[in-house]
DNA sequence: TTGCAGGGGTCAA
DNA sequence: TTGACCCCTGCA
């Protein structure tokens, strides 16, 4: 048996795939249920079974033994997309330990532990949060495999058809009465917007992940359906802008209701955000985030 | 059973 | 700064 190792995780094949070992800081649920992904279902035995960069793949954690098993995969893969994915290469550890100089934050992070900041891809995060707007999570999800089935492609695993997420190209040219089929509502002819602005060139989303923060923001606001939260969202979850705070109505609440003790603006708590948490503060929001909504934090 | 509020915001006035 | 907005669910 050949074992690998990369930043000291112990790899090992197995028939449909590989278990990793000595994986800190990893917990599928806090991964996948923190807000972050939306192609991610939970099945019955606890893993999480999901379509990224066109491959499908089963993830489950044991955090305790530090040990995480993915399927249908295969090391090359692994190697070539999944380490990055999953944000193997970072040292959690120590953004938690940065994080936790109160009480507040200790608490937030404990109950998210093993939460990671995926690299997605930008494309699919550009439309996947534009159809977020003013949305529920259930029908973000719903909208996002309609369209994946309508112009994605079938990928097999497990004898249940999954679909990749669409290319520019293919949503860019179909009509917006075909698009509405999403059920994305009144966001449909921004997805078709955004598709044909990506699909000209008009907006070169590689080239906005090389931008510097503010100027990146800007960019991806001239895209309709894109304002600053979706925006922040791009940013921290496809293009490793990690001192993004997006703001949302869950973060505004547990912000207000834990650090602020009032009514905030939303400008005024992303001043609050950058300087209470720095360049780390895409993290702190993320622990919180999914604080608050599991706890119900700040509502009423 | 029907009706209404409201949701990971954005846009236009 | 304020409403409207597709679609759908939960709850009187």
């Amino acid at each position: 048996m050949t074992e690998y190792t990369m930043n000291s995780i112990k790899i090992r094949e197995i028939s449909n795939g590989l278990v990793l070992e000595n994986v800190n800081d990893f917990n599928a649920k806090h991964i996948f249920d923190c807000g972050q992904s939306f192609r991610w279902n939970k099945e019955g035995d606890n893993s999480y079974t999901g379509v990224a960069f066109n491959k499908v793949i089963n993830i489950s954690s044991d955090s305790d033994d530090k040990k995480v098993t993915i399927l249908n995969t295969s090391l090359k893969d692994f190697e070539g997309i999944w380490f990055k994915y999953l944000d193997l290469n970072r040292n959690y550890r120590d953004i938690k330990r940065k994080l936790s100089s109160d009480s507040i934050m200790k608490n937030a992070i404990k109950y998210g532990s093993g939460i990671r900041i995926l690299n997605q891809d930008p494309w699919e995060i550009l439309i996947s949060f534009i159809i977020s707007a003013n949305n529920r999570i259930p029908m973000i999800s719903k909208s996002i495999n309609l369209l994946s089935e309508m112009y994605g492609q079938p990928i097999s695993y497990n004898g249940k058809t999954y679909y990749s997420f669409p290319t520019p190209e293919g949503i860019g040219s179909a009509g917006i009465s075909d698009i509405e089929k999403c059920r994305a509502g009144f966001r449909c002819k921004y997805i078709k917007k955004a598709a044909e602005m990506v699909k000209s060139g008009e907006i070169d989303l590689k080239d906005i992940k090389e931008m510097e923060t503010h100027r990146a923001r800007e960019e991806l606001k001239r895209i309709p359906g894109v304002g600053a939260k979706v925006a922040d969202c791009i940013l921290l979850f496809s293009m490793e802008k990690h001192e993004v705070y997006p703001v949302d109505v869950w973060v505004k609440r547990v912000t207000e209701h834990l650090f602020l003790k009032k009514e905030t603006k939303v400008n005024e708590i992303h001043d609050y955000a950058k300087g209470r948490f720095g360049n780390l503060a895409g993290f702190a929001q993320e622990y919180l985030f999914y604080y608050a909504r599991e706890l119900k934090i700040g509502k009423n």
